[in-house]
DNA sequence: ATCAATAACTAAACCGATTTAGTGAAAATA
DNA sequence: TATTTTCACTAAATCGGTTTAGTTATTGAT
């Protein structure tokens, strides 16, 4: 069976390829062509199973039905499972997704972004290295319909979705001092990204409100690329200094469970030497040992919100505005705190 | 500034389109256009931001340098990590990726086959749901390039990528039966999906070559839809028949911690009242308590193994053979089966 | 001086749709 | 009866590239 086009059914049936692409585009009725050739057009198609081009039709209407997503890394469970929600919605609509990871190399971001915008997707999404200014200016200046998520640019007025990592990582900490902790640690990454920069500060402000002095040497900012043996050193650091910690709060879930898995290795016990939280988390926090305290996104509202911005972007005529989106995260408190000291 | 089209810079630079369009796919040299001429049109075309647009040239090529990738869903960690390997490698060699999940729904698997197709991708990756037969046969009728993998249909020749299920479950099976364990049971999925029906029977087989008698009332097949409720009364089951088993194989991660989770709020001591193992593991599987013993699977080599195939398929010119690959897995052993009872 | 070969291009067809601007015939209106 | 509307279409341009089949002008060989 080979394959067949508009232009064969359009010989075949002794009509035009106007009448055919009309038909099959829902257009028959309001363009006026008979019930009867809509029917035999319609027919024919699903007979052949003719499937139509989305290049040429994309080109020839200069919409391509796609979005391009660019995140840090989509093995990563948070970027994963945002992406889920998202590829679920925009399908929803009528969306196909082209996904690509940047492994946090602004240069491969500003590769991708350029990849996708040659590729004429309708709309681009964006967890960025936030180190791409020119890029995303150049989005903001062609109009390009664009909504960062996770990570925005604080100086740049764009449509973004982030959680409230300040005041996430302010509740996390409170909480450890509400229960008697007061010599609290800081794991966490090197603040280039708004989010961390963000959790840093909510750390310091829980400890302000408790009229606490914030320590330098209770904050560790580790290199992403080598957390797994850094962490190592940062944990013994705390544990072992002749003024330790009591608790450890972790900026991110995979920092949480290594440094879990360097306290079980240590023989620390937590919560009873120290108590440990984290922001963000994996699925199984609540059956690790002990299960452990953290601060949750809200995964689905922040893959919607996002993609309801974007659609609403694409599809609309008028200008949208420019709205930013600060969600709320929510306390699960468990075992790595122990009780009230 | 406006956007350039390869028309306009033809035009600006008093040469064909052809010539620019030459150029710029490094086709120059060889058709002897000078290189006076050839610089000026690079230049002009970097100093102008020139993006080709690849739907025409997908269009007129008949290539659009993209791969469908359809998995059951991207939130799963196994499904996640490997899309990471795939779209990576796919990348290295000028191909973006466009995903989408089935949900486990055939009807909407057929729909994103079609939907791919015609987004004239050059190749599919398919964890299939299995049900879906006509449009495999449409794919291998079509020579269309595609690469199953997970999950493949055993009475179709195709090419595919799966790990040895059988053996797995046979070596984690035997792993408990070694340590003295002796009343097994499965915790399973309805044996639908080929790697389901692989873990039973090497689940089944292990027993044998121990002598031991498989007994029904041990297995339990869950429906996937409703497993968070149904493996509480699995375990149950289980844990409170006349003839309690001591240890129970978990066909999958997210089995196996819910599996866990249910254990803990029963009350059960594992490993000393069951051991548990686990098929397949998610990250945090060795902080839990306890550590789960689980057979890995081979993240990276599924993904580069796919990957390779299908660009094999897609590029070369000659008609590749079909070729079924089968990894291996490795045994990892925790604390979760304890030891020789 | 003549013919073939080569260098440096280009015009135009083509990919497979969508869409604009019409067309001829029949029906409705003046 | 003449004119306008409506009906049921269609020819051809267009989207933005790639590619085939030439075309000149120049150089080299005989």
């Amino acid at each position: 069976m080979k394959k067949v086009y508009l232009k064969d059914i359009a010989n075949d049936l002794n009509v035009s390829k106007t009448a055919v692409s009309l038909v099959l585009n829902d257009k028959g009725d309001e363009n006026k062509i008979s019930q009867d050739t809509q029917q035999r057009i319609i027919e024919y198609a699903k007979k052949h199973n003719y499937i139509p081009n989305q290049l040429a039709r994309g080109l020839s209407r200069g919409k391509s039905e796609t979005i391009g997503l660019i995140i840090p890394n989509i093995s990563d469970t948070f970027y994963s499972k945002v992406s889920g929600v998202i590829e679920r919605k925009a399908k929803e609509q009528g969306y196909t997704v082209l996904f690509s990871s940047s492994y946090e190399d602004p240069e491969k971001e500003g590769e991708l972004i350029q990849s996708m915008l040659n590729r004429q997707v309708d709309g681009l999404i964006i967890a960025s290295t936030q180190k791409n200014q020119k890029e995303i200016d150049f989005l903001k200046k062609e109009k390009f319909p664009f909504v960062l998520f996770d990570r925005h640019y604080p100086n740049k007025d764009t449509d973004y979705v982030v959680v409230d990592n300040y005041l996430g990582t302010k509740k996390i900490t409170e909480h450890l001092l509400n229960l008697g902790r007061e010599q609290i640690g800081l794991i966490t990454l090197k603040p280039a990204l708004e989010p961390i920069a963000q959790r840093l500060l909510g750390y310091n402000d829980a400890l302000k409100s408790f009229n606490i002095e914030s320590r330098k040497e209770y904050i560790i900012e580790i290199e992403r690329e080598a957390y797994l043996e850094e962490i190592e050193k940062a944990v013994s650091k705390l544990i072992l200094s002749s003024t330790p910690v009591d608790a450890i709060v972790f900026a991110t879930h995979y920092l949480a469970s290594q440094g879990l898995r360097v306290l079980k290795k240590l023989n620390i016990n937590v919560p009873q030497d120290v108590a440990i939280v984290s922001f963000d988390e994996l699925s199984a926090f609540d059956i690790v040992e002990p299960p452990i305290t953290a601060v949750i996104q809200p995964i689905k509202e922040i893959g919607c919100s996002v993609i309801e911005i974007l659609l609403n972007k694409i599809e609309s005529t008028v200008q949208q505005d420019i709205k930013p989106t600060v969600l709320k995260t929510k306390l699960e408190i468990r075992e790595s705190c122990g009780q009230l000291l």
